[in-house]
DNA sequence: GAAATAGTGTCTCTTAGACACTATTTC
DNA sequence: GAAATAGTGTCTAAGAGACACTATTTC
Protein backbone atom coordinates (compact mmCIF):
# COMPACT_ATOMS: atom_id res chain seq x y z
CA UNK A 1 0.00 0.00 0.00
CA UNK A 2 2.28 2.78 -1.50
CA UNK A 3 1.86 6.17 0.68
CA UNK A 4 1.25 8.44 -2.56
CA UNK A 5 2.79 11.89 -2.95
CA UNK A 6 -0.22 14.20 -3.52
CA UNK A 7 1.43 14.40 -7.36
CA UNK A 8 -0.42 16.17 -9.91
CA UNK A 9 0.50 14.44 -13.13
CA UNK A 10 -3.03 14.64 -14.08
CA UNK A 11 -4.29 17.31 -16.77
CA UNK A 12 -7.38 18.35 -14.24
CA UNK A 13 -6.69 20.49 -11.13
CA UNK A 14 -6.88 19.56 -8.09
CA UNK A 15 -10.41 20.66 -6.37
CA UNK A 16 -11.53 20.27 -2.99
CA UNK A 17 -14.52 17.45 -2.62
CA UNK A 18 -17.65 19.11 -1.89
CA UNK A 19 -20.64 18.86 0.37
CA UNK A 20 -24.10 19.15 -1.26
CA UNK A 21 -26.91 18.70 1.18
CA UNK A 22 -30.53 18.07 -0.10
CA UNK A 23 -33.10 19.29 1.58
CA UNK A 24 -36.81 17.74 2.19
CA UNK A 25 -40.24 18.44 3.27
CA UNK A 26 -43.84 17.82 2.91
CA UNK A 27 -45.80 20.42 1.01
CA UNK A 28 -49.49 19.53 0.03
CA UNK A 29 -48.98 16.44 -0.78
CA UNK A 30 -45.93 16.26 -2.47
CA UNK A 31 -42.28 16.45 -1.62
CA UNK A 32 -40.01 19.43 -2.14
CA UNK A 33 -36.31 19.82 -1.68
CA UNK A 34 -34.62 23.48 -1.42
CA UNK A 35 -32.25 24.45 -4.18
CA UNK A 36 -30.14 28.09 -4.17
CA UNK A 37 -29.61 30.12 -6.60
CA UNK A 38 -26.48 29.46 -8.89
CA UNK A 39 -23.66 32.11 -9.64
CA UNK A 40 -24.45 34.24 -12.70
CA UNK A 41 -21.73 32.19 -14.34
CA UNK A 42 -23.13 29.08 -14.01
CA UNK A 43 -24.79 26.61 -16.56
CA UNK A 44 -27.85 25.89 -14.26
CA UNK A 45 -30.21 28.75 -12.66
CA UNK A 46 -30.54 26.58 -9.71
CA UNK A 47 -28.33 24.43 -7.42
CA UNK A 48 -28.21 21.71 -5.02
CA UNK A 49 -26.79 23.79 -1.67
CA UNK A 50 -23.03 23.24 -1.62
CA UNK A 51 -19.81 24.11 -0.47
CA UNK A 52 -15.97 22.75 -0.63
CA UNK A 53 -14.60 21.03 1.72
CA UNK A 54 -11.74 23.01 3.89
CA UNK A 55 -8.90 20.53 5.30
CA UNK A 56 -9.37 19.73 9.33
CA UNK A 57 -13.36 19.98 8.72
CA UNK A 58 -15.50 16.70 9.32
CA UNK A 59 -18.18 16.51 6.95
CA UNK A 60 -21.06 15.92 9.33
CA UNK A 61 -20.21 18.69 11.16
CA UNK A 62 -19.86 20.67 7.67
CA UNK A 63 -22.74 19.44 6.55
CA UNK A 64 -25.71 20.57 9.38
CA UNK A 65 -23.58 23.78 9.10
CA UNK A 66 -24.68 23.96 5.33
CA UNK A 67 -27.83 23.21 5.99
CA UNK A 68 -28.67 25.54 9.09
CA UNK A 69 -27.32 28.30 6.76
CA UNK A 70 -29.47 28.20 3.93
CA UNK A 71 -32.67 26.93 5.70
CA UNK A 72 -31.82 29.34 8.73
CA UNK A 73 -32.90 26.54 11.34
CA UNK A 74 -31.44 23.42 12.36
CA UNK A 75 -33.13 20.96 10.11
CA UNK A 76 -34.46 18.15 12.27
CA UNK A 77 -32.41 15.08 10.66
CA UNK A 78 -29.03 15.71 8.67
CA UNK A 79 -27.64 12.75 7.48
CA UNK A 80 -25.31 11.30 5.23
CA UNK A 81 -25.82 9.19 1.88
CA UNK A 82 -23.14 8.35 -0.69
CA UNK A 83 -20.41 10.02 -2.31
CA UNK A 84 -20.63 10.79 -6.18
CA UNK A 85 -17.51 10.52 -7.93
CA UNK A 86 -18.70 9.90 -11.29
CA UNK A 87 -17.50 12.14 -13.96
CA UNK A 88 -20.19 14.00 -14.26
CA UNK A 89 -19.76 17.98 -13.65
CA UNK A 90 -20.10 19.32 -10.57
CA UNK A 91 -20.52 23.59 -10.14
CA UNK A 92 -17.18 23.11 -7.91
CA UNK A 93 -15.31 21.16 -10.49
CA UNK A 94 -14.66 18.85 -7.91
CA UNK A 95 -13.50 15.02 -8.46
CA UNK A 96 -15.91 13.73 -5.50
CA UNK A 97 -18.79 15.10 -3.67
CA UNK A 98 -20.81 14.37 -1.24
CA UNK A 99 -24.76 13.71 -0.34
CA UNK A 100 -26.21 14.90 2.65
CA UNK A 101 -30.12 14.24 3.00
CA UNK A 102 -32.07 16.90 5.70
CA UNK A 103 -34.88 16.71 6.43
CA UNK A 104 -37.49 19.53 7.96
CA UNK A 105 -41.05 19.04 8.86
CA UNK A 106 -43.88 21.08 6.95
CA UNK A 107 -44.72 23.76 9.37
CA UNK A 108 -41.09 24.78 9.95
CA UNK A 109 -40.20 25.01 6.07
CA UNK A 110 -43.78 26.83 6.06
CA UNK A 111 -42.18 29.52 7.88
CA UNK A 112 -38.85 29.35 5.47
CA UNK A 113 -37.37 32.75 4.24
CA UNK A 114 -34.31 33.64 2.17
CA UNK A 115 -32.98 33.24 -1.24
CA UNK A 116 -33.62 29.41 -1.97
CA UNK A 117 -36.87 27.82 -3.17
CA UNK A 118 -38.61 25.15 -3.43
CA UNK A 119 -39.61 23.00 -5.46
CA UNK A 120 -41.61 19.51 -6.00
CA UNK A 121 -38.85 16.38 -6.75
CA UNK A 122 -41.55 15.51 -9.61
CA UNK A 123 -40.74 18.69 -11.32
CA UNK A 124 -37.71 19.97 -11.25
CA UNK A 125 -35.57 22.52 -13.04
CA UNK A 126 -32.37 21.39 -14.86
CA UNK A 127 -29.64 20.58 -12.20
CA UNK A 128 -25.54 20.35 -12.78
CA UNK A 129 -25.55 16.67 -13.97
CA UNK A 130 -23.78 14.89 -10.79
CA UNK A 131 -26.22 17.29 -8.47
CA UNK A 132 -28.87 15.47 -10.32
CA UNK A 133 -27.83 12.03 -9.84
CA UNK A 134 -27.28 12.84 -5.78
CA UNK A 135 -30.83 13.80 -5.68
CA UNK A 136 -31.73 10.75 -6.99
CA UNK A 137 -29.42 8.93 -4.70
CA UNK A 138 -30.51 10.17 -1.80
CA UNK A 139 -34.60 9.94 -2.69
CA UNK A 140 -33.74 6.16 -3.22
CA UNK A 141 -31.37 5.86 0.03
CA UNK A 142 -34.41 7.58 2.02
CA UNK A 143 -37.38 5.11 0.49
CA UNK A 144 -34.79 2.12 1.45
CA UNK A 145 -34.29 3.16 4.93
CA UNK A 146 -37.75 4.10 5.93
CA UNK A 147 -38.12 0.28 7.63
CA UNK A 148 -34.96 0.74 8.84
CA UNK A 149 -35.68 3.87 11.60
CA UNK A 150 -38.29 6.23 12.29
CA UNK A 151 -37.35 8.97 9.27
CA UNK A 152 -40.52 9.92 8.74
CA UNK A 153 -41.12 11.37 12.13
CA UNK A 154 -38.69 14.23 11.06
CA UNK A 155 -40.95 15.27 8.17
CA UNK A 156 -43.53 16.07 11.09
CA UNK A 157 -44.11 18.66 13.68
CA UNK A 158 -43.82 17.27 17.18
CA UNK A 159 -47.41 16.56 17.70
CA UNK A 160 -49.03 15.46 14.89
CA UNK A 161 -52.64 13.08 13.56
CA UNK A 162 -51.77 9.11 12.42
CA UNK A 163 -53.49 10.26 9.21
CA UNK A 164 -50.40 13.15 8.44
CA UNK A 165 -48.36 10.47 9.46
CA UNK A 166 -49.33 7.65 7.17
CA UNK A 167 -50.01 10.43 4.27
CA UNK A 168 -45.78 10.86 4.98
CA UNK A 169 -45.29 7.17 4.60
CA UNK A 170 -47.33 7.28 0.85
CA UNK A 171 -45.89 10.07 -0.11
CA UNK A 172 -42.25 8.43 0.78
CA UNK A 173 -43.22 5.23 -0.54
CA UNK A 174 -45.04 6.61 -3.31
CA UNK A 175 -47.96 3.82 -2.54
CA UNK A 176 -51.21 3.90 -0.69
CA UNK A 177 -51.43 2.22 2.85
CA UNK A 178 -53.96 0.48 4.27
CA UNK A 179 -55.52 2.44 7.09
CA UNK A 180 -56.32 -0.18 9.92
CA UNK A 181 -53.25 -2.29 9.25
CA UNK A 182 -50.97 0.79 9.46
CA UNK A 183 -52.40 1.82 12.68
CA UNK A 184 -52.21 -1.84 14.02
CA UNK A 185 -48.35 -2.14 12.91
CA UNK A 186 -47.59 1.33 14.32
CA UNK A 187 -49.72 0.40 17.34
CA UNK A 188 -47.28 -2.63 17.83
CA UNK A 189 -43.88 -0.97 17.26
CA UNK A 190 -44.91 1.35 20.25
CA UNK A 191 -43.35 4.42 18.34
CA UNK A 192 -45.78 6.79 19.19
CA UNK A 193 -48.24 7.94 22.29
CA UNK A 194 -51.33 9.97 22.35
CA UNK A 195 -51.54 13.59 23.42
CA UNK A 196 -54.59 15.40 25.56
CA UNK A 197 -55.27 17.33 22.24
CA UNK A 198 -57.51 16.76 19.52
CA UNK A 199 -57.57 19.15 16.03
CA UNK A 200 -60.43 19.31 13.88
CA UNK A 201 -59.67 20.32 10.71
CA UNK A 202 -62.38 21.98 8.42
CA UNK A 203 -65.49 19.15 8.80
CA UNK A 204 -65.34 15.87 10.07
CA UNK A 205 -64.75 14.34 13.47
CA UNK A 206 -61.32 15.69 15.22
CA UNK A 207 -58.13 13.68 14.96
CA UNK A 208 -55.96 12.87 17.96
CA UNK A 209 -52.60 14.34 18.15
CA UNK A 210 -49.93 11.90 19.10
CA UNK A 211 -45.76 12.67 19.84
CA UNK A 212 -43.19 10.43 18.99
CA UNK A 213 -42.21 8.39 22.09
CA UNK A 214 -40.62 4.74 21.00
CA UNK A 215 -40.72 2.50 23.77
CA UNK A 216 -37.90 -0.05 23.83
CA UNK A 217 -40.21 -2.80 23.47
CA UNK A 218 -38.12 -4.56 20.48
CA UNK A 219 -39.65 -7.67 19.40
CA UNK A 220 -37.49 -10.04 18.09
CA UNK A 221 -36.53 -10.35 14.09
CA UNK A 222 -38.44 -12.38 12.34
CA UNK A 223 -38.02 -13.68 8.42
CA UNK A 224 -35.56 -13.48 6.27
CA UNK A 225 -36.52 -10.77 3.07
CA UNK A 226 -35.23 -11.92 -0.21
CA UNK A 227 -35.05 -8.88 -1.55
CA UNK A 228 -34.73 -8.71 -6.01
CA UNK B 1 -23.76 29.18 -3.37
CA UNK B 2 -20.07 31.25 -3.57
CA UNK B 3 -18.08 29.28 -6.05
CA UNK B 4 -15.14 28.71 -3.66
CA UNK B 5 -11.16 28.73 -4.90
CA UNK B 6 -9.14 26.50 -3.24
CA UNK B 7 -8.04 28.86 -1.00
CA UNK B 8 -5.60 27.24 1.73
CA UNK B 9 -6.05 28.98 5.29
CA UNK B 10 -5.85 26.36 6.84
CA UNK B 11 -2.80 24.75 8.96
CA UNK B 12 -3.58 21.13 7.68
CA UNK B 13 -1.83 20.28 3.95
CA UNK B 14 -4.42 20.00 1.39
CA UNK B 15 -4.77 15.95 0.51
CA UNK B 16 -6.37 14.35 -2.09
CA UNK B 17 -9.44 12.10 -0.29
CA UNK B 18 -8.66 8.41 -0.33
CA UNK B 19 -10.59 4.95 -1.40
CA UNK B 20 -10.49 1.80 1.15
CA UNK B 21 -11.87 -1.14 0.05
CA UNK B 22 -12.89 -3.69 2.69
CA UNK B 23 -12.37 -7.19 1.54
CA UNK B 24 -14.67 -9.99 2.70
CA UNK B 25 -15.42 -13.71 2.05
CA UNK B 26 -16.71 -16.41 4.14
CA UNK B 27 -14.02 -18.71 5.51
CA UNK B 28 -14.51 -21.93 8.26
CA UNK B 29 -17.90 -20.13 9.34
CA UNK B 30 -16.24 -16.96 9.81
CA UNK B 31 -16.18 -13.31 7.80
CA UNK B 32 -12.55 -12.62 7.02
CA UNK B 33 -11.30 -9.55 5.74
CA UNK B 34 -8.14 -8.90 3.58
CA UNK B 35 -5.96 -6.17 5.29
CA UNK B 36 -1.98 -5.43 3.93
CA UNK B 37 0.61 -4.09 5.10
CA UNK B 38 1.08 -0.84 5.75
CA UNK B 39 4.81 0.91 5.27
CA UNK B 40 7.33 0.66 7.42
CA UNK B 41 7.07 4.39 9.02
CA UNK B 42 2.90 3.59 9.63
CA UNK B 43 1.81 3.09 13.23
CA UNK B 44 -0.40 0.08 12.42
CA UNK B 45 1.17 -2.94 10.76
CA UNK B 46 -1.93 -3.83 8.85
CA UNK B 47 -4.12 -1.44 7.06
CA UNK B 48 -7.57 -2.37 4.73
CA UNK B 49 -6.19 -1.32 1.30
CA UNK B 50 -6.53 1.87 0.14
CA UNK B 51 -5.50 4.57 -2.81
CA UNK B 52 -5.17 8.49 -2.90
CA UNK B 53 -7.77 9.74 -5.61
CA UNK B 54 -6.20 11.78 -8.54
CA UNK B 55 -8.40 14.48 -10.33
CA UNK B 56 -10.08 12.73 -13.58
CA UNK B 57 -10.79 9.27 -11.82
CA UNK B 58 -14.43 8.10 -11.11
CA UNK B 59 -14.35 6.60 -7.32
CA UNK B 60 -16.28 3.21 -8.29
CA UNK B 61 -13.59 2.50 -11.22
CA UNK B 62 -10.51 3.33 -8.97
CA UNK B 63 -12.28 0.94 -6.29
CA UNK B 64 -12.92 -1.62 -8.91
CA UNK B 65 -8.82 -1.76 -9.89
CA UNK B 66 -8.04 -1.65 -6.54
CA UNK B 67 -9.32 -4.35 -5.33
CA UNK B 68 -8.59 -6.68 -8.23
CA UNK B 69 -5.04 -5.21 -7.67
CA UNK B 70 -4.92 -6.31 -3.78
CA UNK B 71 -7.06 -9.87 -4.77
CA UNK B 72 -5.58 -10.57 -8.02
CA UNK B 73 -8.58 -11.55 -9.29
CA UNK B 74 -11.85 -9.39 -9.64
CA UNK B 75 -14.06 -9.47 -6.76
CA UNK B 76 -17.36 -10.71 -7.52
CA UNK B 77 -19.00 -7.13 -6.24
CA UNK B 78 -17.55 -3.93 -5.36
CA UNK B 79 -19.76 -1.36 -3.93
CA UNK B 80 -19.45 1.71 -2.98
CA UNK B 81 -20.80 2.31 1.40
CA UNK B 82 -19.98 5.94 2.79
CA UNK B 83 -17.71 8.59 2.83
CA UNK B 84 -15.85 8.86 6.32
CA UNK B 85 -14.62 12.68 6.99
CA UNK B 86 -14.46 12.58 10.65
CA UNK B 87 -11.85 14.11 12.36
CA UNK B 88 -9.82 10.58 12.95
CA UNK B 89 -6.42 9.69 11.65
CA UNK B 90 -5.99 7.91 8.18
CA UNK B 91 -2.63 6.76 6.93
CA UNK B 92 -3.19 8.98 3.79
CA UNK B 93 -3.48 12.00 5.81
CA UNK B 94 -6.88 12.81 3.94
CA UNK B 95 -9.86 14.91 5.42
CA UNK B 96 -12.16 12.34 3.38
CA UNK B 97 -12.39 8.35 2.78
CA UNK B 98 -14.45 6.85 0.76
CA UNK B 99 -15.10 3.21 1.99
CA UNK B 100 -15.96 0.41 -0.36
CA UNK B 101 -17.08 -2.81 0.02
CA UNK B 102 -16.04 -6.30 -1.86
CA UNK B 103 -16.89 -9.75 -2.19
CA UNK B 104 -15.24 -13.21 -2.96
CA UNK B 105 -16.19 -16.58 -2.72
CA UNK B 106 -14.97 -19.08 -0.67
CA UNK B 107 -13.26 -21.08 -3.35
CA UNK B 108 -11.54 -17.68 -4.89
CA UNK B 109 -10.37 -16.54 -1.48
CA UNK B 110 -8.60 -19.80 -0.58
CA UNK B 111 -6.83 -19.67 -4.02
CA UNK B 112 -5.52 -16.25 -3.16
CA UNK B 113 -1.74 -15.98 -3.06
CA UNK B 114 -0.32 -12.35 -2.19
CA UNK B 115 1.34 -9.65 -0.37
CA UNK B 116 -2.25 -9.11 2.19
CA UNK B 117 -3.71 -11.41 4.71
CA UNK B 118 -7.18 -12.58 5.98
CA UNK B 119 -8.38 -11.95 9.18
CA UNK B 120 -11.84 -12.91 10.82
CA UNK B 121 -13.52 -9.79 11.10
CA UNK B 122 -14.11 -10.80 15.41
CA UNK B 123 -9.88 -10.51 15.52
CA UNK B 124 -8.76 -8.01 13.98
CA UNK B 125 -5.27 -6.15 14.66
CA UNK B 126 -5.00 -2.64 15.12
CA UNK B 127 -6.24 -0.43 12.57
CA UNK B 128 -5.63 3.03 11.67
CA UNK B 129 -9.07 4.64 13.58
CA UNK B 130 -10.73 5.65 10.58
CA UNK B 131 -9.97 2.26 8.63
CA UNK B 132 -11.75 0.78 11.61
CA UNK B 133 -14.77 3.04 11.58
CA UNK B 134 -15.06 2.37 8.09
CA UNK B 135 -15.30 -1.47 8.76
CA UNK B 136 -17.85 -1.16 11.06
CA UNK B 137 -19.68 1.01 8.71
CA UNK B 138 -19.21 -1.58 5.83
CA UNK B 139 -20.62 -4.59 7.89
CA UNK B 140 -23.61 -2.50 9.15
CA UNK B 141 -24.48 -2.05 6.12
CA UNK B 142 -24.25 -5.11 4.72
CA UNK B 143 -26.28 -6.68 7.41
CA UNK B 144 -28.66 -3.54 6.53
CA UNK B 145 -28.82 -4.68 3.01
CA UNK B 146 -29.00 -8.34 3.05
CA UNK B 147 -32.81 -8.08 2.38
CA UNK B 148 -32.57 -5.22 -0.02
CA UNK B 149 -31.15 -7.20 -2.91
CA UNK B 150 -29.65 -10.85 -3.37
CA UNK B 151 -26.04 -9.55 -2.62
CA UNK B 152 -25.44 -12.74 -0.49
CA UNK B 153 -24.94 -14.86 -3.52
CA UNK B 154 -21.67 -13.06 -4.68
CA UNK B 155 -19.95 -14.95 -1.29
CA UNK B 156 -20.61 -18.46 -2.88
CA UNK B 157 -19.65 -20.19 -5.99
CA UNK B 158 -21.75 -20.39 -9.29
CA UNK B 159 -23.15 -23.32 -7.43
CA UNK B 160 -23.44 -23.99 -3.87
CA UNK B 161 -26.41 -26.25 -1.61
CA UNK B 162 -29.03 -24.71 0.13
CA UNK B 163 -26.90 -25.33 3.27
CA UNK B 164 -24.41 -23.18 2.39
CA UNK B 165 -26.56 -20.83 1.23
CA UNK B 166 -28.11 -20.68 4.36
CA UNK B 167 -24.69 -20.66 6.50
CA UNK B 168 -24.24 -17.14 4.73
CA UNK B 169 -27.30 -15.57 5.72
CA UNK B 170 -26.43 -16.94 9.06
CA UNK B 171 -23.10 -15.61 9.06
CA UNK B 172 -24.16 -12.47 7.88
CA UNK B 173 -26.97 -12.13 10.77
CA UNK B 174 -25.51 -13.31 13.46
CA UNK B 175 -28.40 -15.81 13.94
CA UNK B 176 -29.62 -19.34 13.83
CA UNK B 177 -32.69 -19.77 10.60
CA UNK B 178 -35.28 -21.66 10.62
CA UNK B 179 -34.20 -24.57 8.08
CA UNK B 180 -37.36 -25.40 6.26
CA UNK B 181 -38.84 -21.70 6.67
CA UNK B 182 -35.65 -20.43 5.17
CA UNK B 183 -36.23 -22.43 1.97
CA UNK B 184 -39.89 -21.74 1.79
CA UNK B 185 -39.02 -18.21 1.49
CA UNK B 186 -36.12 -18.73 -1.08
CA UNK B 187 -38.58 -20.93 -3.01
CA UNK B 188 -41.31 -18.22 -2.92
CA UNK B 189 -38.55 -15.81 -3.54
CA UNK B 190 -37.92 -17.12 -7.03
CA UNK B 191 -34.02 -16.68 -6.82
CA UNK B 192 -32.31 -19.98 -7.27
CA UNK B 193 -33.16 -23.38 -9.64
CA UNK B 194 -31.74 -26.29 -9.28
CA UNK B 195 -28.79 -27.92 -11.10
CA UNK B 196 -28.51 -32.17 -12.00
CA UNK B 197 -25.71 -32.03 -9.94
CA UNK B 198 -25.52 -33.78 -6.45
CA UNK B 199 -22.23 -32.96 -3.79
CA UNK B 200 -21.45 -35.69 -1.82
CA UNK B 201 -19.32 -34.40 1.16
CA UNK B 202 -18.24 -36.75 3.40
CA UNK B 203 -21.14 -38.53 5.49
CA UNK B 204 -24.81 -37.38 5.17
CA UNK B 205 -27.12 -37.51 2.27
CA UNK B 206 -25.30 -35.41 -0.58
CA UNK B 207 -27.05 -31.87 -0.92
CA UNK B 208 -28.29 -31.24 -4.46
CA UNK B 209 -26.57 -28.12 -5.78
CA UNK B 210 -28.18 -25.04 -6.92
CA UNK B 211 -27.38 -22.08 -9.07
CA UNK B 212 -28.62 -18.19 -8.54
CA UNK B 213 -31.06 -17.54 -11.27
CA UNK B 214 -33.47 -14.98 -10.55
CA UNK B 215 -36.59 -14.79 -11.94
CA UNK B 216 -39.11 -11.76 -12.74
CA UNK B 217 -41.76 -12.83 -10.63
CA UNK B 218 -41.66 -9.77 -8.25
CA UNK B 219 -44.61 -9.80 -5.71
CA UNK B 220 -46.51 -6.82 -4.76
CA UNK B 221 -44.91 -5.36 -1.85
CA UNK B 222 -47.02 -6.04 1.52
CA UNK B 223 -47.09 -3.89 4.73
CA UNK B 224 -45.05 -1.39 6.51
CA UNK B 225 -41.46 -1.52 9.01
CA UNK B 226 -41.29 0.71 11.51
CA UNK B 227 -37.83 -0.24 12.35
CA UNK B 228 -36.43 0.86 15.68
C1' DG C 1 -27.72 -50.59 12.26
C1' DA C 2 -25.90 -45.93 14.03
C1' DA C 3 -24.65 -41.40 12.90
C1' DA C 4 -24.88 -37.62 10.02
C1' DT C 5 -26.73 -34.63 6.81
C1' DA C 6 -30.57 -33.32 3.29
C1' DG C 7 -35.09 -32.34 2.58
C1' DT C 8 -40.42 -32.23 3.56
C1' DG C 9 -45.40 -32.19 5.69
C1' DT C 10 -48.28 -30.20 8.99
C1' DC C 11 -49.69 -27.29 12.70
C1' DT C 12 -49.83 -22.82 15.01
C1' DC C 13 -49.37 -18.02 15.56
C1' DT C 14 -48.63 -13.51 13.78
C1' DT C 15 -49.95 -10.04 10.73
C1' DA C 16 -51.18 -7.49 6.33
C1' DG C 17 -55.09 -6.40 3.82
C1' DA C 18 -60.17 -6.30 2.82
C1' DC C 19 -64.53 -5.07 4.34
C1' DA C 20 -67.74 -3.14 6.97
C1' DC C 21 -68.88 -0.89 10.48
C1' DT C 22 -69.22 3.00 14.42
C1' DA C 23 -68.06 7.90 16.04
C1' DT C 24 -67.95 12.80 15.74
C1' DT C 25 -67.70 16.79 13.44
C1' DT C 26 -69.52 20.76 9.76
C1' DC C 27 -72.86 22.15 6.55
C1' DG D 1 -79.93 14.49 7.70
C1' DA D 2 -75.91 14.45 4.31
C1' DA D 3 -71.11 14.66 3.78
C1' DA D 4 -66.70 14.18 5.52
C1' DT D 5 -63.17 12.50 8.28
C1' DA D 6 -61.51 9.52 12.42
C1' DG D 7 -61.16 5.26 14.32
C1' DT D 8 -62.34 0.03 15.14
C1' DG D 9 -63.88 -5.18 14.87
C1' DT D 10 -63.65 -9.25 12.29
C1' DC D 11 -62.44 -12.32 8.68
C1' DT D 12 -59.02 -14.16 5.42
C1' DA D 13 -54.69 -15.35 3.45
C1' DA D 14 -49.74 -15.45 3.61
C1' DG D 15 -45.91 -16.71 5.84
C1' DA D 16 -42.54 -17.62 9.78
C1' DG D 17 -41.31 -20.91 13.28
C1' DA D 18 -41.78 -25.40 15.75
C1' DC D 19 -41.92 -30.19 15.44
C1' DA D 20 -41.61 -34.35 13.58
C1' DC D 21 -40.91 -36.91 10.13
C1' DT D 22 -38.67 -39.23 5.67
C1' DA D 23 -34.46 -39.87 2.54
C1' DT D 24 -29.80 -41.01 1.51
C1' DT D 25 -25.30 -41.29 2.47
C1' DT D 26 -20.73 -43.08 5.36
C1' DC D 27 -18.99 -45.78 8.96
Amino acid sequence: MPARTASTRSSAPRVAPSIDVVILAPRERKLVVLLARGPAKSRERWQLPWRSLKPDETIDGEAVKLARKTLGTAPALVEQVAAFGDGRRHPSGAALSVAFLALIDADTSAGFKGDASWFAVNDLPPLPPRQRGMLEGVLTSLRARLDQGPIAFHLLPPTFTLTQLQEIYELLLGRRLHKASFRRSLHAAWLVEPTEEWRSEGRGRPAQLFRYAPKKRRGGRRGVRFGG
